[in-house]
DNA sequence: TCAAGTCATGGTAACGGTATCATGTGCGTG
DNA sequence: CACGCACATGATACCGTTACCATGACTTGA
């Protein structure tokens, strides 16, 4: 929209201060304010009225082609600065897209490291280019009236409590949620499908022979849940039993300690989907510990293919999702609410890759 | 400031539409808006003016704290909304922040997943609690309108380059820097000390006895040159010479590959400082692979700390930093600049966190 | 008793844009 | 020649808040 592309380009005169040439009514005092041209200036030095200036500069068809570059090239030369508060104002809207990040304590924060950034990337591009700011905040800072001015609001975090989701929900602005969405939900939820996530590491456990699954993680989390679900669901159509081996934190120890229990218990298993590329990396440690090899004896496949899995050794296959692509989406479904479109919720697909284990 | 805590509390009543109690002067029509109460609707409300009601709700010691009262409550009880783009317009500032974000296409990312988001957080904590917004972009959107208005910027991303500095400087505002601060820089450069954290590793190396100590990393970005900076100076002191492998990719591949490499040329160490924890754990890798033993035969440390490093087997000692506690100090340096105080460049201490290795 | 000094409140004019409804020109056509 | 129409521009009135400078009531002290 009114996307002026300044940066860069340096003024080429100075602007000398305004009560010279302001149509001060009252005062015709020298207090020179250093601040920058106005419209009206513009206007006053082109010989126009503001509103041709205004037009010019938001690529208003009304305007003559050569007018609307005379202004443009003025505009330049002045440093003329856009005031979108006073535009804001006039229209009724901020322009403005609130995303609040609920970040925790710290303890696990590790799960969601590469998570949120990719997110944010994702987020801030698009709504950028359509013209809305991004207004980041945590969710302490929710309540500060910048943030009931947005024109919507995005919701970051893992399991966003419902709480909170309804207490955002009263600002009575456009929202969306990032995580697993519940059947019940009122409001839109976009997410990767922690189903599909599940089902395909079964199907490819299936495909390899593996018949003696076991799932690594904490179903506690709703994303997490789901992924037990489809996992679960998927090797129930070929009449196999997964085990459930619950943990709570997303360490590397913590994935090793599930083999060794696991061991200890005499528990015969050839196959471990680990909800975290943490947890599943320690669960190859513990699985080389007791003797067993991967990929030969036991299959491993983890989730969301951190950049470290990789080249980590032997190279871990790890379900991944495009945080960036979450980020896009997240911020078009916003954005067609706040056209008051309608939008739905939506899940991401997820992919599996394949490397040594 | 004008911080209104109304997140979370129901309007008890709702707004009826403006035109009926407003004073329009010529249209006394019926085209009911669908906008909140104003500080004038209040003030009618309230049998005041409107200059109370702005006196009121920003806690200003003209107005009667029992007038003050029964305005809040009216305030609240009609879901009244402060509209920031009219104060913003009149008070002729954003009360806002840019921070942009610098993101690489991708590549050597990794080595920066942990470090945006925290610094994020302690900026965020830092100026929503100071009455600012935060607005994120990424170096692609700030050429929009937005960011030309903050009242302040801050860039982040690994060696910002001197051109994007200069570039943002021209547009007259605050700026502050993350990263390495330059002798001659002018602008304010906060960054962690990273000179001390390659001396720190140094002193830490020697007094184990280690006397033949390699620096792997990429001197090529500012911040790690001044960390091997650091690391031969304090090594210098004792007559030591450390051996520099360059490495671009900061990946545990990278690291084993290194090690492979100093190996097969025959080299001789004792201790290894990777500056990032990835190229370390890989590094410990590559001297297994060789059939030498951490810490037995070679001391290593890493940077940034990341929390996979400390369950890591073994436990990985590194270079700690406090990003929140950067983003703070970034945070605070942008408001001082904005207040008209001066502002410093600063380095903010770095810890070494011995584990196993 | 009256001047001077609080205290509480109000009138008015900005701040810098844009929507709405004119206004004025030139041109083609019946 | 008059009419309608497209095109380019302008006058005015807001949007919702706060700064500035009154104004009136009531207290205090000489």
């Amino acid at each position: 929209m009114a996307t002026l592309d300044q940066v860069g380009h340096e003024s080429e005169s100075q602007w000398e201060g305004r009560a010279l040439s302001r149509t001060s009514k009252k005062q015709g005092g020298g207090k020179l304010l250093s601040a920058g041209p106005t419209m009206a200036d513009l206007a006053r030095l082109a010989g126009l009225s503001k509103i041709t200036v205004s037009r010019a500069l938001g690529d208003s068809p009304l305007v003559n082609p050569e007018t609307r570059e005379r202004i443009r090239e003025l505009a330049q030369k002045h440093g003329y600065k856009f005031n979108i508060s006073a535009r804001n104002l006039r229209l009724r809207h901020s322009h403005t897209v609130a995303v609040i990040v609920e970040m925790k304590p710290s303890s696990d924060r590790t799960m969601f490291d590469p998570y949120p950034l990719g997110l944010l990337g994702g987020i801030s591009q698009e709504l950028t280019a359509a013209g809305y700011s991004v207004l980041l905040t945590t969710r302490q800072g929710a309540a500060v009236a910048a943030v009931q001015a947005a024109d919507g609001l995005i919701l970051l975090g893992q399991g966003v409590h419902q709480d909170a989701v309804h207490r955002f929900h009263k600002l009575g602005v456009p929202m969306v949620v990032w995580g697993a969405g519940l059947k019940g939900d009122s409001h839109v939820v976009v997410g990767s499908d922690n189903r599909l996530g599940g089902a395909v590491v079964a199907e490819y456990f299936f495909r390899l022979g593996r018949r003696r699954p076991v799932f690594i993680g904490n179903p506690s989390h709703p994303e997490i849940h789901e992924r037990l679900n489809g996992f679960v669901a998927a090797l129930g159509a070929h009449a196999i039993k997964p085990l459930l081996m619950r943990r709570d934190e997303f360490t590397p120890d913590s994935g090793t300690g599930a083999v060794h229990s696991l061991h200890a218990r005499g528990v015969d298993f050839d196959a471990i989907f680990a909800c975290s590329d943490l947890l599943a990396m320690g669960a190859i440690r513990g699985i080389q510990e007791v003797g067993r090899s991967v990929p030969g004896d036991v299959s491993v496949v983890g989730y969301d293919d951190m950049p470290l899995g990789a080249s980590f050794l032997p190279a871990l296959s790890s379900v991944h999702q495009d945080w960036q692509e979450g980020g896009i989406l997240l911020a078009r479904k916003v954005l067609a609410l706040i056209r008051g479109e309608s939008a739905a919720s939506e899940t991401l697909p997820v992919s599996l890759v394949v490397r040594s284990t």
